[in-house]
DNA sequence: CCAAAAGTGTTATGCTTACACCCATGC
DNA sequence: GCATGGGTGTAAGCATAACACTTTTGG
């Protein structure tokens, strides 16, 4: 187990960096969010936040740690999306990116205050399905972020991490909503939702609307914070 | 875009390796290829096929050139499945490994003719749910793999990569009962999977057998090889 | 004729879908 | 009182699950 007794130096490496595909529901909409590039390649181009792995940290560390730098976000719901390796996605070397996929709560959009750093110029919300050209491959690996959340949205009770800890059935509902860009019959998506047994009323309603105020809820958290059907 | 504009070299970059995770139907029994390790670490530990990802190859380029170098099977059905990034799998050094989840169709167990490498001392099948202790997180690796392989089977068409052109739906429901470790209806399971219109009849039947034959069915493959579910 | 696996239908149950009106609030 | 979104039930159709006997072959 001695070091020493197998040069892995040897290897001709690729570099390792990671990417985050980070969703909230901002204006009703599904957004991402995208730093403009301050350097080449693909400067001046919006990107996902990203960038190189440290020796001494782990892939998932890594993506927290970007994440902080690029756009001063933290403490979301994160899990790896897939490792894109094809080689010319990235014009000066060899690059791997492992794909992060994040969620952040509409709650937080207000609290956090998103800021630029030393490798982007801006960091901006955008409409997922109305996206500018971005750097690398980044298109493909929103579209497998989307397709993610979609799956997840329908086989997990994830749609709770883009929601504050109190919600109104509509907005869970608008959520399945504006990800499948498909409309849900409001009877029959509460029955689903409320037979599932995985959300309780509080006490709370909304307040300050001109209509009738809706119950709130919140989610049971019992058994982990994402029951994961698969 | 020039590549001197950019000197990825200062950063300190983790190796990175692919292991694939190779399974197969072998004596009713779900199976997994496994090699014996020739060198340090893990001397004499069974392990996942696999090896450092070259400069210029693809990561799936990579886990087809390592499945064939050390265990000399090619031509199998193999998609991601996860990367492993954690700081200390490998006790020589930073490695992440971009793990691979493959099928091997059981016609071909009698094609192909495994054998050892300059890495690997042995070359074996194993069955899946009585492993030997394996190197490095290995054994994660493969739990990851059991997953994706129920899930994908239940939700898409994959099964048919393990079977051999023409089957009957009796094997095909083994393949089910096998990787579920549960019994189902034979009068269900055939209703269900005749009414999704995936599989047609040959005009051929098993021979040779002291018991009524067996009609042998295969798998229309009109649209893709794989039908995605997801 | 016996052993062994192939093949085949019906019923009950639960889930999904389609669909329309009254309720509570602010202005 | 009116505009706005919140809240509710029922019936039909469809998919799933439980269940046992007959058929075909080799020996």
């Amino acid at each position: 187990m001695d070091k020493k007794e197998y040069d892995v130096t040897k290897y001709d490496r690729p570099s390792l960096t990671v990417d985050i595909v980070l969703f909230s529901i901002k204006n009703n909409c599904l957004n991402i969010l995208l730093i403009k590039r301050k350097e080449v390649p693909f400067k001046d181009f919006w990107a996902l936040p990203g960038g190189f792995v440290k020796i001494n940290e782990s892939l998932e560390d890594a993506a927290k740690r970007e994440l902080i730098e690029e756009t001063n976000i933290k403490d979301v719901y994160l899990e790896q999306l897939y490792t894109f390796g094809n080689l010319n996605r990235d014009p000066r070397t060899r690059v791997i990116t492992v794909s992060y996929f994040a969620l952040m709560s509409s709650k937080d959009l207000g609290n956090i205050k998103i800021k630029p750093s030393t490798d982007a110029s801006e960091v901006q919300w955008f409409d997922t399905f109305n996206l500018p050209k971005l750097a690398f491959d980044h298109k493909n690996i929103v579209e497998y972020g989307i397709k993610r959340l979609r799956w997840k949205l329908e086989y997990t009770t994830i749609g709770f991490k883009l929601l504050p800890e109190n919600f109104t059935l509509t907005e869970l509902q608008m959520i399945y909503e504006i990800a499948f860009h498909k409309k849900f019959d409001k009877r029959n998506f509460r029955k689903k939702i409320l037979s599932l047994n995985l959300i309780e009323e509080t006490k709370e309603k909304t307040k300050d609307v001109s209509h009738r105020p809706a119950k709130l809820y919140s989610f049971k958290k019992k058994i982990g914070d994402i029951i994961e059907i698969i």
